[in-house]
Formats: C-alpha cells, structure tokens, sequence
DNA sequence: TATTGTTATACTCTATAACTATA
DNA sequence: TATAGTTATAGAGTATAACAATA
C-alpha cells in the first residue's frame, strides 16, 4: 500500500495506492480484455461464449453441473439457457434421470462456435501483443495461482 | 485455444479451451481477489473503497472527473455518490465554478479509510500468499501491460 | 427426504436521453 | 453554445425463497 505518484494519462487525477493492489490492476486488465472480446465477438457476451465453450466440451452436461462449474446459483443458470435457446444455440432435452435436463450444442450453436474461436484467437493475439511468449505463459501461470 | 485436458477440481467438468485466455484467468482471478476484499472490509464495496481511495488522494476533486477516472458516465456517480454521502462518508461543496460539485471525505470517511488500509494490507497478503514478492511485482506489471 | 429445474422477486451496477443551472 | 449535475428509465447479471416433479 505505499503511495505512488502515478498519474492516469488522460484524467490527471492522482490514483493513490490504487496501482498498487493486484484485485485494482486485476479491474481494470479485465475491463480492457472484455471490452475486446465483444468487439470481436458481437452479439454474445464473453460470459455466454465461455458457456458455449463449456457445452462443447460436455455436451449433454445437466443445468446444475453447469451452474456449478462457473460458481453461480442453479437458478441463475435458467434464464441463461432461455436465452442460449431463445438464439438456438443450445437445447435442453430431458436426462435419463427425468429430473435433470442434458444441454446440447445445435448446429447453429457448433457453427457459431467455430467463428467466434477464429475471432478469439485473433483477441487473444491483440491482448497479448505487449507479451513475449514466455511473459504471456507467465501470466497465466501466476493468475491460476492467484485464482486457486 | 490448445486444447487442454484440465479439470476444475470440484466440478469434473471439462473446462475445454478456456484455461488458456487471459480474459478467464483474469475473470476468475478478479473474482477470487473480490471474494476475499469484500470480506475484509465489509459494508463498503471494493469499488466504493477504490473511489474513497481516490477522493483521499484528490480532495475536492469534482464528479465529473472522478466518473473519468473511473471510467464510468457522470450519471453513474450520481448514485455512487448519494450513497457515500448517506453513509456520512464523503460530501458534496459547491465549487467556485458553481456547475460543479467538489466531493470531500468527511471525518469518518477518513476513519473508515484508515482502518480499511489495514484490512486491505492483510487482504493483499493473503492473495499474493503463493507468490514471491518479485513475482507478485512482475504480475503488477504485466498486467499494467494488459489494461494501458 | 433430497435434488433438479423453475418462478417470482429484488438488488447491484451500469448506460442513455432529456432536463436545469450555470458558464 | 457548452458543461456539470441530475432525473427517469432501462438492461445486464446476479441471488434468495418457495414450488412441482422426480428420485
């Protein structure tokens, strides 16, 4: 927390100890990737692509499976799916267990899919292009240590 | 977008491309380091203590510039800012440019602060726990990189 | 009894457009 | 005319509590 008498370009406000955290550089880094990511992939969020993502990868997974794998309530997850249905980008069909609902990828969805990962590698280009190779592994490896 | 065989412990689903964008590993960091902020310093949000910090560093500083430097509309201060000042923790003065408001920490603002750069000193120790110091400087950096 | 999906409801954070008062 | 603050309104994204169907 020592201060620092950075100044934000454009703003000439002093940020105080701000710079100095890792949950504020951690902000505004996120801010800036997403704001590309839906440059780059229009009409879905990033939220609802990494959804997609995570359909692709298991496919037929039960709603709850899913709420559970991005940490959010069960209930949350419902109106997500509307909406991926809604776009029939996935579908809902019942599981052998007649309580749960398997989610599957439509045609629509995978072709979808297949765009937007073209149009992702291109992001993921731009927000590292001030990373070598090696600092851009860094980074992630220190992020996954960060988020366990 | 490797392909990678990794899994969320806890979920066992197959997490597919995800874990190799920044932009996730940034998302589920923030959340992480959120997580344990908003426990620390509870009944003021990271973002109303990130806009505290920066009232603190420039006193009398008006609405107008503090939504810039955030990167918000100066509609969006408006509320912000009418809830700080409920909790007694900032307050508005008439400017000599009489368009503007000034925006100050009151006496207990200041003290909220002080114990909260307590609480945020631990908090930040907890979440760079798993990184050397050098390390955690070279994230700070690098994630400087991501978000200029 | 416990779990899955659902509904109703509400809260937080944010933006846009139009208004007012000053400059 | 242009700017600062405000209001009304709306849209994401999220959660909690209660319910029906199924296990």
């Amino acid at each position: 927390m020592s201060r620092r008498p950075l100044k934000r370009p454009g703003t000439g406000l002093d940020p105080g100890p701000l710079p100095g955290l890792i949950g504020y550089r951690l902000r505004l880094a996120q801010q800036t990737v997403f704001r590309d990511f839906a440059a780059s992939v229009p009409g879905v969020s990033p939220g609802r692509i990494g959804m997609l993502l995570l359909v692709e990868a298991n496919p037929g997974v039960t709603q709850s499976r899913l709420a559970q794998a991005v940490g959010r309530d069960r209930s949350t997850m419902v109106g997500v799916l509307d909406q991926l249905e809604a776009k029939r980008l996935v579908e809902r069909r019942k599981g052998a267990d007649r309580r749960t609902n398997g989610v599957w990828l439509t045609r629509a969805g995978r072709s979808l899919l297949a765009r937007a990962k073209r149009a992702i590698a291109d992001h993921e280009q731009r927000v590292a292009a001030r990373l070598s190779a090696a600092e851009r592994a860094k980074l992630l490896e220190l992020l996954g240590r960060i988020g366990a």
